[in-house]
This record gives structure tokens, sequence and C-alpha cells, in this order.
DNA sequence: TATGAATGAGGGTTCATTCAT
DNA sequence: TATGAATGAACCCTCATTCAT
């Protein structure tokens, strides 16, 4: 069992470290205020270092977009067995369960949604992630229509883009208490109904 | 008659116009790409002029962000004699057009939603006006609940966190058309119905 | 008679100042040693009120470049009526005593012919000056040779260059008293008559 | 029969392709680009490897100006026998020839030349190659003098510097091909004759 | 010998802001 | 009102060097 002395830790954690360090100082001050600096102080390291594991600090911008991003891609599988009803429903209750602990990753999240404006390549990554996420809710109200689950003349994709509103400007509707979250989610599934 | 002097505009008209640009450059490129010499530069003015108007970049900053939240107080007025259905689709109506019309002003409104969460006064403006505007909303869906307009069960309040929710979530859904969007309106108004 | 404070010099003497401090800095460190902090340092002024001037430390470079190149082009004019002779002896003694007098700027120019072998713009412009250099001293020894005074077989490019050798190698000639120089420049006199 | 360890070269080898990468760094970017990661990298080596070689970036300037100083002092022997005309015109065509093919190692001499300005002890080194170039052709010249190969007034020190200076300058002759460089030594050893 | 990781000391550049005119 | 010039405080990044393994 050797000890290590300089180093705790190897590279790989390193690099987790500064990415979850760089990750709370967007959520914190936004990506105007991210400070390289601040970052590898943070993780108890020079600058240099932290440039030696990020080149620049836009490699260490898209390592956190990818972290978040990547995190966002397990969508729930839905069996076919599964009721859409109680999928949809499910879908809602985690979205909210994970926003209310962890909330940071959303404030990056919707950073991340402002940046896309200006930032082709991350527009490109974050609309793909969208198309799945709208096509996973297409199936689940398709599937409740012909089942009878939910209203005959509902439009699948109208209503997933209700949806996908619903959960994205949770960040934005800034008196939403949690209550009134799931207040918002049940209306949601009597509305379609 | 007091003689102009050489400028063309007053003073009240460059405040304007530098807030214009301030606007466009963070439309542009975000607050992170704001800067006082560039928009100086876009009016045709030297930094230090343009401090003589807005002393320091924040009382700039503000200025746009009060213009712009200016422009969102003008709620309808929502006489009793209208119907509430009316108001509603009308509501969603105006946006979604105003949308298309003035992407740019949202994109600023969205940035100025992310930095709510570290400006505590931006906060409180933003919350304000967002409680004025559920409360237009819970004005409207209780009266059609009322008047046999809208479902019997449903909840105001949470079908105004819906509403707000997506129209406040239109920039952030990346492949949205304006279609898809008014697709979604009419979704909402029969999912109350 | 406006007295100035913060500023005794204006605009354009500023610029002559730094650039002199950056040939002085050059002369004296090489292109490696030269730091723009310095130079501003050595004019008393502020980093960024350098790069107020000279937006980039190229930018500074090409100005000390222009200037030492703009210095070497007024080759002296040879008038029709003057002796070859004459004006080949005047020119080595011209070059002998400036380089005798303005030792620095030689330093700087034959960094500047290093450089050249990096950066073809540079190298343009100074190939460019030799080939005024060398038009003007084919002229002389082509004359000379018509008119008798220099030798017969003597070939006005080669001697050309033989003497623009021995002058740019100035420098190079680390045990190059002023004297040997000149007794140089004459046995070059003696060779070509 | 000491058994190689898996490496394929030992460390003199080593040392050999470190000088060898850091001399084409230098004759491709200079002194000023020179950078010890990038000699390592070019090697195949880590940089801390690279420093248990060379400890200091000086080090290895000094080994690089070693060689190419070292490959310079095998000045031609010129026998009691020898026709000085004949060993002139030999030296002038050994330059001339190793100029246009290992031109690379003439590009660091030059710089090394940029660098003994400020380099006390490397100023020292190339003055003492320099004496001994000078005496070398100072020898020829007086021979040849003496020998009645030469003009009778040809001052043998002031030659030296001539010819010395004309191959020192090559470099810095910037539009001069090969042929014009051998016409012009046809000059020089006409010029003495 | 060799390397991954770490660091100190800058180096060029940017930016909001100020001041004298 | 308007501007040229100036500045302090950072900011990102680089580089030679070191150290434990």
């Amino acid at each position: 069992m050797p000890a290590r002395k300089r180093t705790a830790v190897n590279g790989e954690q390193r690099r987790v470290q500064i990415v979850a360090a760089a990750q709370h100082a967007i959520a914190t001050l936004g990506f105007e205020g991210l400070r390289v600096r601040d970052v590898a102080e943070q993780v108890g390291l020079n600058i240099a270092t932290l440039h030696y594991y990020f080149p620049t600090k836009e490699a260490l911008v898209t390592a956190v977009a990818q972290q978040i991003v990547g995190r966002l891609d397990r969508v729930p599988p839905s069996g076919p067995e599964r009721e859409p009803r109680t999928v949809l429903a499910e879908h809602l209750e985690h979205i909210l369960t994970r926003f209310a602990a962890e909330r940071a990753e959303f404030v990056v999240l919707n950073e991340l949604y402002a940046r896309a404006g200006r930032d082709p390549e991350l527009r490109a990554t974050l609309q793909a992630n969208d198309a799945a996420w709208a096509g996973f809710l297409y199936t689940v109200f398709a599937k409740g229509v012909e089942r009878g689950q939910f209203r005959a003349d509902l439009d699948p994709d109208a209503a997933a883009v209700l949806v996908i509103g619903f959960l994205k400007s949770l960040l934005m509707q800034l008196d939403l208490t949690d209550e009134r979250a799931r207040a918002a989610a049940d209306e949601l599934l009597r509305a379609v109904a």
C-alpha cells in the first residue's frame, strides 16, 4: 500500500473534482462569474495544474456541459406493459424530485440553454437531447390516447411541448414552491385525462 | 427657443440609443459578452461619454432590465364583460406573436431570469412581475370555471403555472417552430375546457 | 497656454517614446527579452496605456521594425557628376560612422534579419531594401568601371555583394575595432581599383 | 556484455537526439521560439526526462552552441606546401558548399552571434573562434603576398575581415542565390590577385 | 531512466472606470 | 456634453522546473 504524498487522488478523480467545482461556480455565479483561478483554488490546485487537466477555460466549460447533458440522457425506459398515465406521472414526479434535490445542476442547465443561442455546437447537443425527450413523451401520449387513458382529442406532440415547457420553466418561475409545482403536475395529469 | 447645439439628439434620445444598443448586445452575446466599449462604439460615442450617461455598467444593465420589464407590465386589462376563454386565447396569441416578432427581447428576458438567481434586486422585480401575471391568469381561470367555460376540477393557480411555464419556456425549446407553438397553445385551450 | 497635468506629451510623442524604449529593450535583450510591461514602465506608463497605443506586442514590434527600416531607405543620391570612387568611399564612411554612433539600431537590425527567416512579411520588406541598396552599389560600380576608376574585370553585382556583406557583418565580427573596420574599407577601395 | 534495457538508445545517443531536436527548433523558430517541452516531445520524451539529461534550458542551449561551434573549429590545415590562392579558393568553396547543404546550422550560428551581444560567455567562445579564423586567413594572405600571388599592397588583416564578413553575411543577404554567392567569391579571388 | 502531476513566476491582454480638458 | 489618455485590477494562459514514484 504505497503512501501518496503530493497527490491524494489520481488523474481521473482530479478531473471529476475540477468539473464539480466548475459546475458549482457556474451554478453560483453564472458563466460570467466563472474564473478558472477560483475553480483551481476550490480544488486546492495551482492554476497551472488546472491547465494541465483542462488546457483552456473552454475545455473546462465543455466538460461541465457534457457532464450535465450526459446525466440527462438517461430517460426512463417505458416498457410496453406500463401504463402511459403512470409513466407520465412518474416522469413528472422524477424530475420534480431531482429539481428539488439537485437544483444546482438545473441552474447550470439553464445557463447552457441560454448559451445555446450563441453556441451552435452546444445548441445541436441540447436540441438532440430535446428531440429524444419529446419523442419519449410523444410515445407516452400517443399510447395513452390509444388506450383511452387520455383525451381522444389530445395532440401528443403539443402535449409533449406543454410538459417539456412546464418542466423547463421550473427555474424561471421564481415564486414556485414545491407544492405549487406538484399541484401543476397534478393539474397536467388531469388536463390530459 | 433654445438653440440646439451641433448634436442632433438630446440626452434622452441618447439614453434610448444606448439602452437599445446594450439590449442588442446582450441578446447577441449574452451578459458575458456585454462590453460597454462596444455599446459606446455602436452608438458612435466615446466610452467616457457613455459613462456620462450611465456612470457604471451596472446602471446600464439595470436600465436595460427596466425597459424590458417595463414592457411586460402592460397586461391586457380583462374587462368583466370579456369571456375568460377569449381572454386566455388572446393572451396566448398575443405573446406568441410578440415572441415571433421581438425575439431579441425574449432572449434578454431569459438572460435576466438566469441572472435573477444571483441578483436579489432583479429577482424581486421579476418576481413581482410574475406575481401580477399569475394573478391575472388566476382571475381568468377562476372566472372561467365559475362561468362553466373551463373544467370544474381546474385548479386556477396550477393552470396559471402551466400557462406561464409554457410561455417562459418558448426560448428554451430549441426545436419549437411557430406552428408547434401554436398547436401547443391550442392544446392548452382544449385542456382547460 | 494651457497647463497639461496628467500628460506632458501628446499622442504622437508618446508613440515615439514607446517605440524608442522598445527599440532599446530589443537592442539590449533581443526579441526574446522584450517585455511590454518593461517598455511601459520605461516610458512611465501603465501597461494598459501602452496597449492603448499599440494593441498588441506584435504591433509594437512592427512599429520598431518600420522605424528602423525607414531610416535605412535614405540612400544617398549619387549625382551623375559625382565620382564613383568618391561615392563608394563616402558610402562606406557614412555607414561606418553610423555604426559607431548608433550601434543599438544596428543590433536591432541584426535581430530583424534573423527574424526575417521566419517572418515572410518582414523578409519582404528587408529584401526590398536590400535590392535597392544592391542597385545603388551596382550603379556605382558599373559607372566606375566605365570611367576606368575601377578594375576592368570587376563584376559590379558581385562587388556589391561583397560590400553589402562586409557592412552587414560589422556586428558579427566580434573583435572588429573601429580601426580594423576602416582598414577593411580602405582595402575594399584598393581592391576594386 | 551488459544487457541493454528495453531502450534502444543509450544516454549519449539520447543527448545527441535532444541536441539535434533543439537545434532544429532554434533554426526554425529562433531562440524565442525554443520550448523545452517541444524538444522533449520531438524526441518522444517526457519533459521531466529531458531535464534529467539537461537540467536546465540554458544547459541545453549551451550544448547546442557547443556542437555548432565545435564543427566550426575544424579549419582545413594549410600545409606549407599548398598554394595560398588555392587554399583561399577552397576555403570559400568549402563554406559556400556547407552553407547550401547545412543551412540550418548557419541559421543557428546566426542566432548565436545575435546572442553573443548579451551573453559574455558565448561571446568569448565565438570571439576565440573568430580569432582563429582570422589568423588562418591572415596567414594565407600574408603568404600569398609574399609569394607574389596576391597584390603587393594587400593588407592581410583587412582582407581577412572582408572574407569573413562576406561569409558571415551569407544568411543576411536575403536575395543571394547560390550563383551570385559564387560570383562574389570569384570576384574576391580576383580582387586580391 | 522515465513519468505524471504539480508549481511559481510571470506574460500578454482586457475592461470598467476616471480625469483633465 | 464630449473626448483622448490613463489606470488598477484582473484574467487566461505559458513555461521552465521540481518531486514522488
